[in-house]
RNA sequence: GGAACGGUGGCAGAGCGGCCGAAUGCGCUUGUCUUGAAAACAAGAGGGUUAAUAGCCCCGGGGGUUCAAAUCCCUCCCGUUCCGCCA
């Protein structure tokens, strides 16, 4: 959430942040939630106006009753018995607007950073650095799809997880499984030196799934087990985020860093058809994240360095990459500033989106009321969240596919996955 | 899943209708003393909202009873222990 503060404070500077997201409806939600805040304001001062004279009438009963001067007690308890009425009509247009406000609060987006490239989609997301490891040429045994190389390698059997699981989820066997679980352990080592490895669990609360802001927007995106009341996590993000939620932290503390493998499950509505080949966008997959929690003015440096980690593993793994920045018509709307990593896979001639690295301001940290203490100050302040996969598994392993398959048609490993391969240099078809 | 007992400030732990935002202890901060530290003594310190050191709100969450709720009632959540079931 945007701080309702801005909406009377600097209103002028909220529309114009983010009318640079190019949507229109966003902007009359503004208006509305201005006119509310404004209106609780006005219930506050008379309700709480109303509860003193109260509060105060109950210190006199209590006072005149010990005194056993019942009638004047009674008097006051009549006048007390009054305000109560009023009070509870206060009451219930103060939760009527409140909630009302809340629920707008948590659909308006966040305000883009003032340096994010202005642009209406993802054609306008300028390209910051790369291609990186782009052959000048790309040889023939490149050019092949790599659900053609995986399927005539035994290493993927999509076929049979559509019949486990239904369609849009992938299986990988053999030394393709062995790949999948070697790109999250090769992506947790990279970065062990500096974050703390977390497992949490795949399944939360909605409480849980708004903080990071999927919910209430993207409520269909995600699967829901209803009778439990809980929700599969579309991303380790949303576990990462809510772990400290509630707390205060000490400024001493941070930042806090954490990384987790975890499996991520998207129901991926609105876009069966697409891309769906291969290993390019399944219900399931694995992902490795980071994460950090962070004093504002930490933040740019370490959204910075989550990049710089993120693209690391792809130069290690010596993949063609480049880095695009997202403009505010595409960016998601708890961002505050972004970045993906694309990787190209020859075989399908495209750019895969690998990573994307993110800034949210205090947006999440305000919906998960995560908050930091600066040592030898009173009061508490709203912390920043970055996070950034360092790892999406299935595109980097349909980009290992492509690009590393040989002239025979067996697929290299990659120098730096080697230790976590058995042993294995190349996959080769099953004899 | 069943039963019992719990959830109060940084921690421990009292309070069980009014004088309670809340005793006491530990921990913390500051001062006195000391070369310094420790000890002792003294003082101070929660969070949110707000322009406010005014008012209002916060004793797991929500609802109710009452002039008045940390305290009584209902409900949900969480924890501990026992039973059941299990990787």
């Amino acid at each position: 959430m945007i701080d309702v503060r801005l909406l009377r404070t600097n209103i002028e500077g909220v529309r114009t942040a983010l009318a640079r997201r190019g949507k229109p409806d966003v902007l009359s939600q503004i208006d509305e939630a201005v006119q509310l805040d404004s209106r609780l304001r006005d219930i506050t001062t008379e309700r709480d106006a109303i509860r003193a004279e109260v509060n105060d009438l109950s210190k006199q009963v209590g006072t005149l009753r010990r005194d056993k001067r019942n009638d004047e007690a009674e008097a006051l308890m009549g006048r007390s018995r009054e305000l109560g009425e009023t009070e509870r009509v206060l009451q219930a247009e103060f939760d009527e607007v409140q909630g009302a406000l809340h629920q707008i609060m948590l659909r308006i987006p966040n305000l883009p950073h003032a340096d994010a490239p202005n642009g209406a989609g993802d054609h306008e997301n300028p390209v910051v650095k790369g291609p990186i490891n782009m052959p000048a040429q790309f040889a023939d045994h490149q050019r092949v799809p790599h659900w053609e190389t995986a399927s005539h390698l035994g290493i993927l059997d999509n076929e049979r997880a559509t019949k486990i699981a239904g369609a849009m989820f992938t299986m990988q066997r053999g030394l393709g499984a062995t790949l999948a679980r070697a790109l999250c352990q090769f992506a947790l080592d990279s970065n062990a030196d500096a974050f703390e490895e977390i497992r949490p669990p795949s399944f939360v609360t909605t409480a849980t799934l708004t903080a990071t802001g999927h919910l209430p927007k993207f409520a269909d995106d995600a699967y829901a087990i209803e009778r439990d009341d809980l929700w599969a996590i579309p991303t380790a993000e949303v576990p990462l985020t809510s772990l400290h939620a509630g707390e205060v932290l000490e400024e001493s503390e941070l930042p806090v860093r954490l990384m987790a493998y975890t499996p991520c499950y998207r129901r991926e509505a609105g876009s069966a058809g697409r891309d769906t080949r291969g290993m390019l966008r399944a219900h399931e997959f694995d992902k490795v994240e980071i994460l950090a929690i962070a004093r504002p003015e930490d933040a740019p440096e370490l959204l910075t360095e989550l990049v710089a980690r993120a693209e690391l593993l792809m130069a290690a793994l010596e993949l063609p990459y480049r880095i695009i920045e997202i403009c505010t018509g595409d960016m998601g709307g708890s961002h505050h500033r972004s970045y993906d990593i694309e990787v190209y896979a020859p075989g399908c001639d495209a750019w895969l989106e690998v990573s994307s690295v993110s800034w949210f301001s205090d947006y999440q940290a305000r919906r998960a009321d995560i908050r930091f203490k600066r040592t030898g100050q009173k009061g508490t302040e709203i912390a920043n969240t970055l996070n950034g996969s360092a790892l999406a598994v299935p595109r980097v392993w349909a980009a290992i596919c492509e690009n590393y398959r040989q002239a025979d048609g067996s697929v290299r490993i990659p120098t730096v996955l080697l230790p976590y391969m058995r042993g294995a240099t190349h996959i080769t078809p099953k004899a």
